[in-house]
DNA sequence: CTAGGGTTAG
């Protein structure tokens, strides 16, 4: 029988790799050892701060740490990435009389790349000479990989190869990473030939998980990525993780979960990474119960904490949660243990993307900036996006040297964030100068800047920026949304219809952006004789056809085209179908959508009894829809409950005020109307002024309520008079009853007659060629007597006259609304 | 020492 004589395991002490050098040394001082021996262990199990102070206390007995220490210290850090330590080991070190050797000066490459100091990295690499082994070389350029020098990596390849040195799996390994990009996929598949051929394909978990990511990044090509995981002799965590994760990434999330399931089947037990992976897939839609299961598994397995779990719930609440709320992407957040960027910027990305939290973005970057954490170029493009969206480019300026400070400012996805923030401010002069000065213009430069000029009703401008992109730099899906969109805006039918003969020529129509906006574009342009308002259907119809999903965005267009042409029984079609058929969840714009199409039609009593069936409470916007329908029909009591219910919501609200002001200046109740004033008045409420601009002569002239300032005054305020009498001819009554005041009716005639969309129009009338159509702008919604007045000022003056409010465009022509006259 | 992760402008 034999016995085996063990150490009891208290003192047992793992040995280290270099133990056997050590027995050749002569002396041993037992301090030193015991002293040695705890730092290891200490070491071993990631207490580095102890293990720091134990080489301290070896250093003031006298002793010299030798390089076994330095090296158990350094890998240590390099596990648990904790550069501080890592960096003051390598000072401590420089102070020593040691001479470190090559696993050591290994060591401080792959620490300073993990950090990604390249430059230091690459000074260690460059002093080694004679120790430089193969470790170094794959070191190194696994280090220029990962710090985005991926030539660089490539070419140290080749110098290795030249060298004399026969690369083995961890060098394929590093420099197929280098080339998985659309750049370089080709040299990668090169390699690829060059690995068959070696042998290293079959036989290396490493340089299978290289090829598989050269597929998948390289190529977005998930089918060779898994042709090359089932063909892996030997499959581990990573490898699952890395597939999983890629799949997530490139939107195949179902089969990023089926991974995950697959591999726990086969006894893998998931870790940090692994959860991080299929946590982010379960950020789409209709996964977010499996992504709150998960949560409990995370939980259970300790990871609650982690800052790579984290981030991933973080995000993965951000865009589950149906309602936009934050509230559970933040307990998360403000549980983990510590933050880094990615976490920072995972919760201001998220508070951005749900929509109506950008202050609280903002707020949240101010606390960053107080922490030890900096901000990275994407923490900058989110924060520039919420700038946009609150229309504050005073700010996005603020935060914009920031950016510049932390030498960011040229980074691509940070220019652009800022030229899409002047953009969506308003701001497209210095939009169009960021542009110009963008050291280099990609794709999505040029898409934010004709978006931008689409979206401030210059197609003018977009239309010759996509002509150049056209011929010079191509164009893509995103360009052509952004393009129907705009020729939507200014209600340029006809732009439209070019640039949808140019999505079918692209064979694109199938692509669900560009079908939204087709489908958008339609419905928006929905002319008086309903014609493309039924295109819209009809796109809409074909794209089911076509077997492409609609999502949410297609349903508001859709459900709005269905509005406009007062298709009730349709919309009523697509509305269920919306959620049976499509497991689209209807969001509040959905229901604004059928509160619209059964309010237009005049049903008024169904649209309350609409709301009241559903199975949550609505929100302010859906009773304005309901408001602004009373106004039109003149329903008083359903507008004052609708208005009721909107403040109870936003008791602030100045537009509910001057609607329900409206409703009763229409019924002529002053003393209500007074009380509405009077409430405004005290709670400080500031109603927007009206004003009108249009562009003539080359430059824009802007006009207030009985405005009297602008040059030739007196020309217009003839014009108006003249226009006045022509259009009372054919049948024009003014619509006194739409005068806020209690005054005489003459009176209310006059007060009509100074309102700044008729002072604009007078001037364009007077100072425009008569074969164009007249663009007038106004920054709240065109009045009801204006709106009818233009209508026949279109037929006396034989003019196409459009106006574009706060809501909506209205395209007049011979006498008729693009609109139906329901806005 | 050398394979995997989370944040990203249209």
């Amino acid at each position: 029988m034999i016995t085996l004589s063990l150490p009891s395991p208290a003192k047992f002490i793992p040995p280290s790799p270099k133990s056997k050098n050590l027995k050749s040394r002569r002396i041993r001082n037992p301090d030193f050892e015991a002293l040695k021996d705890t730092l290891i262990r200490q070491a071993n199990v990631g207490n580095l701060k102890q293990a720091i102070s134990t080489l301290d206390h070896i250093s003031q007995m006298g002793f010299t740490p030798d390089l076994t220490s330095y090296t158990v210290l350094l890998k240590s850090c390099i596990r648990t990435r904790n550069f501080q330590i890592g960096k003051l080991l390598h000072s401590k070190l420089n102070d020593s009389p040691l001479e470190p050797d090559t696993i050591l000066l290994n060591s401080l490459i792959s620490l300073y790349s993990k950090m990604g100091s390249w430059d230091t990295a690459e000074k260690i690499f460059e002093s080694m000479g004679e120790k430089r082994d193969l470790v170094s070389w794959s070191a190194m350029i696994s280090c220029y990989a990962h710090c985005g020098m991926e030539l660089e990596s490539v070419f140290t390849f080749f110098d290795m190869v030249e060298f004399g040195e026969y690369p083995n799996q961890f060098c394929f390994s590093a420099v197929i990473q280098a080339c998985c990009s659309a750049e370089l996929g080709w040299v990668g598949l090169a390699i690829f030939g060059f690995v068959i051929k070696t042998g290293y394909f079959e036989s290396d978990i490493c340089v299978g998980c290289a090829l598989i990511d050269l597929f998948a990044k390289g190529f977005s090509d998930l089918r060779s990525a898994k042709k090359v995981f089932d063909r892996m002799p030997e499959r581990n965590l990573v490898t699952w993780t890395l597939m999983i994760t890629r799949f997530s990434q490139l939107g195949a999330s179902r089969d990023a979960v089926r991974l995950f399931l697959e591999m726990v089947s086969e006894g893998f037990v998931p870790d940090r990474f692994t959860f991080s992976g299929v946590l982010s897939a379960c950020a789409e839609p209709g996964l977010s119960l499996l992504g709150r299961q998960l949560h409990g598994r995370v939980i259970k397995s300790r990871l609650s904490a982690d800052v790579c779990v984290g981030c991933s719930l973080v995000d993965m609440y951000a865009k589950s949660t149906m309602d936009g709320s934050m509230d559970d992407s933040r307990k998360v957040f403000d549980r983990m243990a510590d933050h880094n960027v990615m976490s920072w910027t995972a919760i201001i990305t998220g508070y951005v993307q749900s929509g109506h939290y950008d202050m609280e973005a903002i707020k949240l970057y101010c606390r960053m900036i107080d922490s030890p954490v900096k901000p990275n170029h994407f923490t900058f493009s989110s924060l520039l996006k919420a700038c946009g969206n609150i229309s504050n480019p005073a700010m996005g300026e603020q935060i914009y040297n920031h950016a510049v400070k932390l030498g960011l400012a040229s980074v691509n996805c940070v220019a652009n964030s800022l030229i899409s923030m002047y953009a969506k401010s308003g701001r497209m002069e210095e939009a169009r100068k960021a542009f110009e000065l963008l050291f280099e213009k990609n794709l999505v430069s040029y898409n934010i800047i004709v978006d931008g000029y689409s979206k401030n009703l210059d197609s003018a401008e977009a239309f010759e920026l996509f002509s150049h992109l056209d011929s010079e730099v191509g164009v893509d899906i995103f360009t052509f949304a952004s393009l129907l969109s705009g020729a939507a805006s200014v209600g340029a039918v006809g732009k439209g219809e070019q640039i949808h003969a140019r999505v079918l020529k692209a064979g694109i129509q199938s692509n669900q952006s560009v079908s939204n906006a087709l489908i958008s574009m339609y419905s928006r342009c929905g002319f008086a004789k309903h014609g493309f308002a039924h295109r819209a259907v009809e796109l809409f119809n074909q794209m089911l056809e076509d077997g492409i999903k609609p999502n949410e965005v297609t349903y508001i267009a859709v459900l709005s085209a269905c509005s406009h042409v007062g298709l009730v029984d349709e919309g009523w079609k697509y509305f269920d179908s919306m959620s049976i058929d499509h497991g689209i969840t209807p969001r509040m714009e959905h229901y604004a959508c059928m509160v619209d199409l059964l309010g237009r039609s005049g049903s008024l009593e169904k649209a309350v009894q609409f709301i009241k069936s559903l199975p949550l409470n609505v929100d302010a916007l859906v009773w304005r829809t309901l408001l602004g329908a009373c106004q039109v029909h003149g329903n008083l009591q359903l507008g004052k409950y609708a208005s009721e219910m909107i403040l109870e919501q936003e008791p602030n609200d100045p537009a509910a005020h001057v609607l329900l002001s409206n409703l009763y200046a229409s019924r002529g109740q002053w003393e209500e109307v007074a009380k509405i004033r009077k409430d405004m008045k005290e709670k400080r409420m500031v109603k927007e002024a009206g004003c009108s601009w249009i562009e003539a002569e080359n430059s824009v002239h802007k006009f207030y309520v009985g405005d009297t300032k602008h040059p030739k005054a007196k020309e217009i305020y003839d014009k108006l008079g003249k226009v006045a009498l022509k259009i009372k001819e054919i049948g024009y009554v003014p619509k006194t009853d739409l005068v806020l005041h209690e005054v005489e009716d003459e009176q209310k005639e006059q007060y009509i007659f100074q309102h700044s969309e008729k002072i604009a129009l007078a001037f364009g009338l007077i100072s425009t060629s008569k074969q164009k159509p007249i663009r007038i702008f106004k920054n709240l919604r065109v009045c009801g007597d204006c709106h009818n007045a233009v209508k026949f000022i279109s037929v006396a003056e034989g003019r196409e006259i459009i106006i574009r409010d706060s809501n909506r465009f209205h395209h007049i022509k011979d006498g008729l609304c693009s609109c139906n006259d329901y806005w």
